[in-house]
DNA sequence: CATGAATGAGAGTTCATTCAT
DNA sequence: GATGAATGAACTCTCATTCAT
């Protein structure tokens, strides 16, 4: 389980036994993935209900009809879990953005884009926890320096077509980078207060608010083009 | 284990009955909100060395000299502890706004109180973890209706003077409102990135993020005034 | 509980409340010292009946009549029980050989001394697990560096005995040093070939393998000696 | 993961089905050995390498590119397999005590074969510990009766050699099995005495004192052949 | 008011072993 | 013979909280 490198030890093709020998690791292959999904369903699932602290190895382990021990046959810790989870929910994040239509000017192609990313955060508060979850207290275990680094980049990819659309706006690299960075900035700001339900405060919608950001946003760049 | 402040509890000599009961009443709410006091100090060096995880029961009570239980005599439960030291907190963030320097013509006094407000979190980001720890994860017994609203108010009265400097750029009632709160909105975020390192993602150094975010938004309002 | 320096701290005798404090605290710390007994007990009985694997702190626990987390009150961890065990059976050891006999020659005295070591572990040869288990494999809290060296010089004060006895032969300290040695290198592994069984496989019996090795090491030094 | 030893398992070309069952049986048997055998380093090494409590099934299945289930078509339990590795620790034992040489006169067999002992664990403390294990603690499944037996034997059978010699100094059979028994208890204790530490409390270099009891030794024996 | 003792639930993790395939 | 999956019991230790004294 440990040795995925393994799979390209697999005889030469052609002799029965090898092939059979192929198909069993390929189906059990596909198990253990479909299992580790099914844990990763659970611990999703309990996260959600329960929380942070609610999530717990036997809670997790219970939900997916496994012992506990069990579990680590699939992931070394919690924290791994977790890793699992988040890489998974910046996924679903990517494809939700990829989603969006793309068509359109470059201010609809910013609003289109930026909302896609916003409204899933909006949509599933349970992934904003998790982010902050990973990105912030986590060191001992779940999250190297690889897996940190791959996170990012999952992120930054998320913002991607935003900052491509932001470009058409004739700004150039570095313009462009802050741009989407103080984009990004208000889009987590804002998501937070919906999520802390803080926002209430000031007796605000939150889709208005961001719907404000962009506006100024585009006026502002229209006005710079000239 | 002895509290330190014990050696304030021997009674002054002289006539010990002849006080009124209002003035022992006193005596001992002082002395309460004393020991009451000794603890949060414990709770807060305790929270900010250690973390959440860290600052225990066990912990709060060793640091203000006194045993476990005996923390249950000023506070009901651990919630409680957080809830104080983040009043706490946001009085010290206000006493931080007001001290701010209030002259100037308008968008100078926005700047001066809106980073105020923002240094305060991201010199103390401890601080922002308080917030987020009680606005966040905690329903049981810590943040109860009333404190919640009490909490509130003390958060907006630390973005008051932003709001008042705002007045001046000829804005309504509803649009300052609409203002200082994406103004909020954008400090928000910009600490969560910061405090949760994602913020070098984009290479942008936060200060200088919040600085344009203020000449675009001055800038906005005095086109707008015209 | 940690703080046994506090003792020093009591206020002056004389004032009532300060003696019924005392009172109060040498009752408590006279019961938490029998209850710290009491749960050695549990855990020298549970070590003895079930070996070292068996003797977890749920044992100890259920053996002493407390929850297991009660037993992290009076001892900090595992190992720490097992290093009061050492210590208080190599007490009981200095004790036996205390009170062996001190008078006759030279020859007798290094015989009641000797024999007195000997015997302590023949008879109790749980307690010769017990140094084994704490002497060999446990480094990581049990063992600090004070406590092993604490444990060595009671271990070398139950030989101090046999050593002075031996000195009567007219030994310099250096040969004195080397014999005792040797004495105590015999008799360590008798001991531990009684207590595995394998002395059967030489048809032997230890306690006259002890006397002939002393009767071979007076007669020597009787030689020497003229 | 594949078992490096399946390298040798692609069956010879030519006459599949020709061979007897006795052929195959033997094949099979020594193949089963070899596997048995590859199974026996890697516990060994692991045990060498990570002490008693490291030495897991799991990894000793990892070192011998084995699944922990497929362990136990080889050992019936994790004692087994320990029961043979002591097994083979004696044979090692007894191979270096005839590889020493047995020339000279009986004071120098006798010293000859007894470092020759004595050093072989000296050098592989691991083989003491293995020693001690099955020895003390291990009752269930690991050592039976004929097992037993049969390691007394050949711990016997390393003694043998030093027994000869000192037949040679006019001993009787009853008087060379106290002598040579003295002397396995003597090395017993300095073996321990060293592997434990504890010898350091004295002072003394462990190989003086093996040198100075084999002195002491062949002077008496001398002197009583008088 | 404060102590010291204790609870009881629960945490993450490890392990030898079993067994259908 | 070997795998991969799973068990189930066990481990040490931590914690917020309660309560008689």
């Amino acid at each position: 389980m440990k040795s995925s490198a393994d799979t390209t030890a697999t005889a030469a093709p052609g002799a029965p036994e090898a092939r059979s020998d192929d198909a069993r690791r390929l189906r059990t292959d596909t198990m253990a993935q479909r299992r580790r999904e099914l844990i990763l369903d659970a611990a999703r699932a309990a996260f959600f209900e329960l929380g942070l602290q609610g999530a717990s190895m036997r809670e997790i382990a219970k939900r997916a009809g496994y012992t506990p021990g069990a579990i680590y046959s699939y992931f070394a810790s919690r924290e791994e879990i977790y890793a699992a989870l988040l890489g998974e929910s910046l996924l679903r994040l990517n494809a939700q953005v990829a989603s969006a239509p793309g068509d359109g000017n470059a201010a609809e192609r910013v609003r289109s884009k930026a909302s896609a990313f916003f409204d899933f955060y909006r949509d599933n508060p349970r992934d904003l926890d998790l982010g902050f979850y990973l990105f912030q207290g986590v060191r001992p275990n779940g999250l190297t320096r690889e897996l940190d680094a791959q996170l990012n980049e999952q992120l930054r990819a998320a913002l991607q077509p935003t900052a491509e659309a932001l470009r058409d706006f004739d700004l150039n690299a570095s313009a462009c980078e802050t741009e989407v960075t103080a984009l990004f900035v208000h889009m987590v700001g804002l998501l937070v207060l919906i999520h802390t339900g803080r926002i209430r405060i000031f007796r605000q919608h939150a889709p208005q608010l961001l719907a404000q950001y962009l506006d100024q946003l585009t006026e502002r760049l229209q006005r710079a083009g000239h």
